[in-house]
DNA sequence: ACAAGGAATTGGAACAATCCAAAACGCCAG
DNA sequence: CTGGCGTTTTGGATTGTTCCAATTCCTTGT
């Protein structure tokens, strides 16, 4: 790693030093006494237009927030989470925001909980679950309402009892421990695999591949979808390498080794998109052409997927929906703790586009009709 | 959009539901004054304990630990930051946390702020200056310590001056607003286009052109920096295509037009490496190879970079390390709000790849020698 | 003119920590 | 035994809000 440089800074503009001038400078803020000194009302009644309440009359609403606008005002939800109950807030932990998968879930996290007047803290655990327990500790201290978390591999299942006891709400996105009931958002990745598997089945497919997955419940259910899909159609070719990881790269490697045996697949199922890319690429390094030579498909449909040579068919996961889902259910959660437990599952979706064969070349990815 | 599917609980367990029988139950907490009870100390005391001052006794120190333990206190920092000066919160404001280079920079912010003890709130503003502006109202709220911001588009200069009249630590990242001196934080993304446009020159090059952008001081800076190099160089040659965007699609429509120009260029500088992508795309649709009919360089040096076809040559802008860098300045600036302002700019890097010409077809790339 | 009743407003206590100045403690020299 | 000094410990005041019960204000009916 390189250093950085540091510079001084650039222009030094007039006297632009310390504070500026403005009304109150530092933090010696503004409280709720001088609001209603300022508007001659007690503290409780601004209080009370704070919180917009139906019970203060208009007059006195419109002195006061005047009044609030006049002196500059800013709440302090600090000392409000202290006499109240709710803070406002909501812990999210993800083990990998550098993925785009998880950027657009937090996206969309963030856009259902913004019209909540919610606001969130992120961790990013690195699938580290000692990371991940000290981010829940810190999420304790600061009483944040709820929790949105997708687990770090080899998290201790017991982690959600713990979470239980300690009374905080806790809504599992796209991983899971132990079993049911437990708050979930996220999609079904057996039905994912099995829809992977149907589509190329009606394509005249026989012999379809799984390639890729990590060990986690995602992984999992992908596994068991692909397994019982061919049990459905009785197929009996089965052949899954689940490699080490879901990185292009793992993709690339998988898909040269499984060319090489025989009887090779006539198409594969990819644990994601990534895969799917490495796959194709390593298709035609062996002069192999995708959508020709070997159907090849993925899941999550990520921008990247439109846009591929071939463009490549996928089954969508919606990420963007599956966060604000999510948080949804995460505030549902916290107007009534006591309810019962919820699964929000989006369905996939088949986005046919080249990589499985195109209407003019139907005919070669279809093996002769006994 | 489908609507998701919502089940009930897939299964029942025994009686697992209520309040866990644990501890203290729901939340009537534990506070500092149960524990001095139960150490037999004061709640001074205690609170020294928690803040590990020098000031409080070995054996007493032992002793309280041992209560803390005991009754499972949990501390509340809502309480601490009231009384205290610091919450040990920052707010961060990006416009596009699905974009895998901001995730990079939220995951090296994220690293470097857990180390400290930390935490940050986090929002996407998707380029809407009204949505950043009210994130930064809730920022104030939460009484945070200081802000990290990528500023959206369109963004009001001011500010910038508004949160130091506000007495709130800001530092900008990657983009900028008005004029220093102020907090910063990324790379010189002037430097990063003269680079690659000198990279380009070395391999023999005399027409290159520069596609991509958007109305920010990112792209301002590098259209500034292509057109200070070729000066430089003393290539009369100029081609600057802003488009609209920094997308995949982008690049695909611009490398067509512009290929279709006479003289075409011989090389072009990409003003990320998605644009990148969409150029290559681009030129094998038109039946050009990239690297060789046409070298393309591409900044950002994102993941895929590497595994593209051909490998892309791109100028790395490290976003985990500003990342890292930005919230270091940060908590600086929150420890000695009174300081000189500073600017981390983080050295950028040619990563030398294939899209420019390999080193057994150079030949090709490089035009007669005189 | 007065009581009743609802609408609007209010003061004091509570929340869980920190800060500060003062008190208690221990130890040793005179 | 007492004074002095340095180390630990401690109440009480303080922070800015919400909650609650009580009070005041304003109509309106008799």
């Amino acid at each position: 790693m390189k250093a950085p440089i540091t510079t001084p800074p650039a222009r030094e503009d007039a006297a632009l030093s310390s504070q500026g001038p403005s009304s109150q400078g530092a933090s010696g803020s503004i409280t709720l006494q001088d609001i209603a000194a300022h508007a001659k009302v007690s503290r409780s009644t601004v209080s009370l237009v704070l919180r917009e309440s139906p019970l203060v009359a208009k007059r006195t609403r419109e002195k006061v927030q005047a009044s609030i606008k006049a002196l500059g005002y800013v709440y302090n939800r600090g000392a409000a989470a202290m006499r109240g109950s709710r803070t406002a807030t909501l812990g999210v932990v993800v083990y990998d925001i550098a993925n785009p998968f998880f950027g657009s879930m937090v996206a969309g996290i963030d856009a259902a909980l913004h019209q909540e007047g919610y606001v969130s803290f992120l961790a990013n655990s690195e699938d580290s679950p000692e990371r991940q327990q000290r981010f829940i500790e810190r999420m304790r201290e600061h009483r944040v309402d709820g929790l949105l978390l997708c687990p770090a591999e080899h998290t201790d299942p017991n982690l959600i009892h713990q979470l239980a006891d300690w009374g905080m709400p806790c809504i599992q996105v796209m991983r899971y421990l132990d079993a049911p009931p437990f708050d979930y958002a996220g999609t079904d990745f057996r039905r994912v695999a099995e829809m992977a598997v149907n589509h190329l089945v009606s394509l005249g497919h026989q012999r379809i591949a799984f390639i890729g997955g990590a060990d986690h419940s995602v992984s999992h259910d992908r596994w068991l979808g692909y397994q019982a899909a061919l049990d459905r159609h009785g197929l009996a070719y089965r052949r899954l390498v689940r490699g080490n990881g879901v990185t292009r790269r793992v993709g690339h490697e998988l898909i040269k080794s499984l060319m090489q045996e025989s009887p090779r697949p006539t198409a594969v199922v990819c644990h994601n998109d990534l895969v799917a890319f490495g796959a194709m690429l390593g298709l035609r390094q062996m002069g192999l052409e995708p959508g020709r030579d070997c159907a090849v498909i993925g899941t999550d449909d990520v921008e990247e997927a439109e846009l591929g040579d071939p463009a490549l068919t996928s089954i969508a996961t919606h990420p963007y929906a599956i966060g604000e889902q999510a948080a949804r259910l995460a505030l549902r959660r916290i107007a009534n703790p006591g309810g019962e437990r919820e699964s929000v599952i989006m369905p996939p979706e088949l986005k046919i586009r080249r990589s499985c064969g195109s209407p003019d070349d139907a005919t070669v990815a279809t093996p002769p009709k006994d």
